[in-house]
DNA sequence: TATGAATGAGCCTTCATTCAT
DNA sequence: AATGAATGAAGGCTCATTCAT
C-alpha cells in the first residue's frame, strides 16, 4: 500500500536494468544473471532486493502496467473542445504515450497470460473508460450524425480502428526497422507522419 | 535451401509439435523436451532431424514466413476488379490470411531480432511487392484520384492502415479475449464485424 | 505398480549411494551432488533417473520402510511355541531385524514428518498388527498369567520394553562407539551381549 | 572455555530462537535467517553475537550437553535410600530430564559426528560416573545379590535397559503421536503411565 | 530409424558470511 | 549494539546436446 518510497541506488540500478532487459527480450529470455551483469552486481543482490525473479517482474509490469492506462485514461481539458478536436487529441495523446512508451503494447501480450491477476485490475482500468470518457464521447459523437458532419457509425468502431494503428505502428516498428534498415532519422520521420496520418485516416473516414 | 523432399511421418509429427508450441508459447518458452512429450518421442529423435533446436525452429520460422508473405503478395484474379474492389478483396485476403495464422504476426515481432538471417529473405520478399502489386494498384490509385473518386492519398498511407488494422486485431486478440472474457461465439463474432468493418474504414478514408 | 523391474546397473549405483548417504547424514545434509560424487557420475543423471531429489528419497524411504515392517510383523512359525519361547523368538527377531537395518528407526525418526503420506502406510500396518499376532499373544499371556506363571501385566507393557530396549541399542549405538571408542570386535561382542540380555530382561521381568 | 558472564538479553533472545529450532529441525535444516527471523531482529546480528552458524550451535550443543549429564550423574540426597528406593529415584530422575529435554537425545544422536570435540567432552563426563555413583551403586547391588534380595546382574546390565526405556520413549514419541494421532491429553497419559512402568519393570527384572 | 544414457552449462534460489556505517 | 548491503558458494533442477547402440 505504501508504495512510491524512495528506492536504493542500487535496487533502482537493478529495476531499471531488468526494465530494460524484460522489456526488450521478455521474461523468459531475460535471466537474473544478465540483470545482474548489466547493472554490475553480484546475482545474489537480486534476489536480496526482490526475492523472485518473478516479484521482480511483477513489480516492473505492474508499474508499468498502471502507468500505462493511467495516462491513457487521463483526458483532461477534451471537454470545451469540437467533436473532431476531441477525437484528433486523442488519437494524439494516445499516440505519444505510445511514443513514449513503446515497448509496454508487446510487454502486455506477451506476458498477460503468465498474469492473471493482472488481467482484473485492467478489467477494472476498462470499465472506467466508458463511464469517464465513452460516455460523453458517444453523446458528442451522436450529435455530430444526427447533425450530419458525422457518417453513421457506432463510437466502439471508431476507436479500433484508432487504437489498432497506433499500436500496430509501435509494435510492428522493430520488424519495420529491421527489413528497411531505417536509421533513427528516418524512423523519427516515419513515426511523425503517422501520427498525423493515423489521425486524418480517422478523421476521412467517419466523416459523412 | 529449400529442399522440398518429403518429409518423413516422425519429422511432420515433430515439425507440427514444435510449430504449435513455438507459436503458442515462442522460443525461449519452449523446451525440446516438451515438444518430444507432444510427437510422443524419444527427445533425442528431434536432435536427430533437425540437430539444434535453433535448427527446428529456423525450419518452421521460414516456412511459416514465406506461408505467410507468400498469400500476402498472391493476388490472382485481381487484374479485372474495380479499384474498389481491388482494395476490398485485398484487405478481405489479407485478413483471411492472418484468420489461418493468427500467431504468425507475434511470432515475427517476437522472434525476428533473434534470426538476422530471416531478415534478408523478408527483405528480399518485400522488394517483390512493388513489382508485381504496388505498381499496378498504384496506377488505379492516380486513376482513381484523377477521376476524383479518391481522395488525394498515397498508397502506402491507405496500405499501412489496412495491414495495420488487421494485424493489431489478431495480435490484441488474446489480450481483448482475457479481459473482456470472451467466449468463442464472442469472439468469432468479433472476427466476423471488423472484417468487413476494416474494408468499409478504409474504403470511407479514401473517398473523396 | 508394477514395481520391482531390474534397475539399470547406474541407476542402481545411485540408489545405494543414495541409501547410504541418507542413512548417514539425513535428507537434509544430503546433497544430489554427494551422491553424484559417490557414484562417480553426472549430477544431472541423478535427476534423469529420478527426476528430484524427493523422489529419490522417497523411493529409498519407501523401500526400506516396507523392508522393515515386513519383516517386523512376519513372525512365521511362532505357533507351536511355549510363551517364553515366543517371547524370546520375537525379540530376538526384532533384534536381527534391527542388526540388519540398524539405520532405518533413526531414519524414520528423523524424516517421518517430511512424509505424510508414509505416516498412513505405517498407520495401517500397525493395525495388521493386534489382528495376526497381538491377539493371538494376548491370549497365551492371560492363559500364563492364570496360570501363575506370568505375573499380571498388560502386553503393550511388554511390549514397549522389548522394542524400546533393542531400537535405542541401535539408535545409541554411533554415540556409544564414538564415545567409548569402540573397534569393530568390541562393537560386536557388545550387540552379542545384548541380544541375549534384552530377552533375559524382559523374561526375569514378567516372571510371576 | 565456558565464559559464564550474564547474556545480553538479546544474545539470549538469539539463544533461546536457535535452541528451539536446532533442537526442533537439526543444524542442517536450520537457517541463520530462520533464527533472525525468530528473533526478530538482523541476519547478521547472530553473526555479530556468534560469529559463525556452528558457533552457535556448539554454544548451545554444549550447554545441552552439559545440562543433560550434568543432571544426569547429579544424585543428589540418594545415600540414605535403600537399594531399590535408590533405583527407583534413579530411574525416576532420569525420566524427568528426559521428560524437560525431550529432544536432546535426538539432538545428540543427529550431530554428536558433526562435532568431533564434543566427544571428549562426553567421554570425560561419563568418567565421572563411575566414581561418583557407579562405584557407590555396584557395592549397594553387591550387597543386594549377596542378600538374596536382588538376582545376580551387573550394574551395567541394569542401567542400560533402564536409560533405553526412557530414552527410546521420547526419541520414538513423535513417530508415535503421528502414527497413532494422539492428542495432547493422551501423550501425558502415555508419558505418566511409562514413567511408573519402566521403574516397575526394572524392579520386576531384578527381584531373585 | 530410433532410443536410453550421459553430460556441461545454465537457471533460480538460498545460505552463511563480511563489511561499512 | 545493530543493521542494510553485498557477495561467493552451493543447492536443486532443467536444458540442449551428444553418443553408443
Amino acid at each position: 500500500m505504501a508504495e512510491e518510497k524512495l528506492n536504493q541506488p542500487t535496487e533502482q540500478a537493478i529495476l531499471e536494468a531488468a526494465e530494460k532487459l524484460f522489456l526488450e527480450k521478455g521474461f523468459e529470455a531475460t535471466s537474473t544473471t544478465q540483470i545482474a551483469k548489466e547493472v554490475g552486481c553480484n546475482q545474489a543482490l537480486i534476489h536480496y532486493y526482490f526475492r523472485t525473479k518473478d516479484n521482480l517482474f511483477n513489480t516492473i509490469f505492474e508499474q508499468k502496467f498502471r502507468l500505462f492506462f493511467q495516462q491513457l485514461f487521463n483526458i483532461e481539458g477534451v471537454k470545451s473542445m469540437g467533436f473532431e478536436e476531441k477525437i484528433r487529441h486523442l488519437i494524439i495523446s494516445h499516440f505519444a504515450l505510445l511514443e513514449n512508451n513503446p515497448q509496454i503494447p508487446l510487454l502486455i501480450i506477451r506476458e498477460l497470460s503468465r498474469k492473471p491477476e493482472q488481467v482484473a485490475l485492467l478489467r477494472e482500468k476498462l470499465r472506467e473508460l466508458p463511464e469517464k470518457l465513452f460516455a460523453a464521447l458517444n453523446d458528442d459523437l451522436q450529435a455530430e450524425i444526427k447533425a450530419g458532419r458525422v457518417r453513421p457509425v457506432s463510437l466502439i468502431d471508431i476507436m479500433i480502428p484508432a487504437i489498432s494503428m497506433n499500436v500496430a505502428l509501435f509494435v510492428m516498428m522493430p520488424v519495420v526497422e529491421q527489413v528497411l534498415q531505417m536509421d533513427e532519422g528516418q524512423k523519427k520521420n516515419l513515426i511523425e507522419h503517422r501520427r498525423n496520418a493515423n489521425v486524418d485516416f480517422i478523421l476521412h473516414s467517419i466523416r459523412a
